[in-house]
DNA sequence: CTCTTGACCCGAA
DNA sequence: CTTCGGGCCAAGA
């Protein structure tokens, strides 16, 4: 096994709990990890080491219940076949109701963290 | 070793 | 509504 981050191993671990016919957004797993702003970091790990470590990868997708893959692409068919097949709706847009499929950990005023040191004017 | 890139999110203008 | 920039991480060249 590859030396990780600590980061790195908790997207990893919460990557795979994440429930059947649930779907979780980058933003969610960083902040799950500890990071809420390395959703970039949780999506290069999802695409690093999605095949190393048996990821369910297609339950991740963007802030917009998207799929981030183009609409031609076949990882984005492909995606969206696996999550069909967990029993998730998709609209016409191709967008996934978050407020139903989205898997929420924790409750909403965890979501709002009344400390937010960062982000001076 | 440094530098670039990559499947992103969020807030501001 | 669109566009821009800042922020984090790891892997590859």
């Amino acid at each position: 096994m590859a030396e990780i981050s600590e980061f790195s191993r908790k997207v990893i671990e919460w990557i795979r709990k994440i429930p059947k016919g649930k779907v979780v957004t980058y933003g969610q797993i960083a902040k799950l990890a500890g990071e809420p702003h390395a959703s970039r970091g949780v999506a290069w790990i999802l695409h690093s080491s999605s095949k190393a470590y048996r990821l369910p990868w297609h339950r991740v997708v963007n802030a917009k219940g998207e799929i981030s893959f183009p609409v031609h692409s076949s990882f984005h068919r492909k995606q969206k076949k696996l999550l069909e097949n967990e029993n998730v709706e998709f609209s016409l847009d191709g967008k996934i109701n978050l407020k139903k499929f989205q898997w929420q950990k924790f409750p909403k005023s965890v979501q709002k963290n009344p400390k937010k040191p960062q982000m001076f004017k």
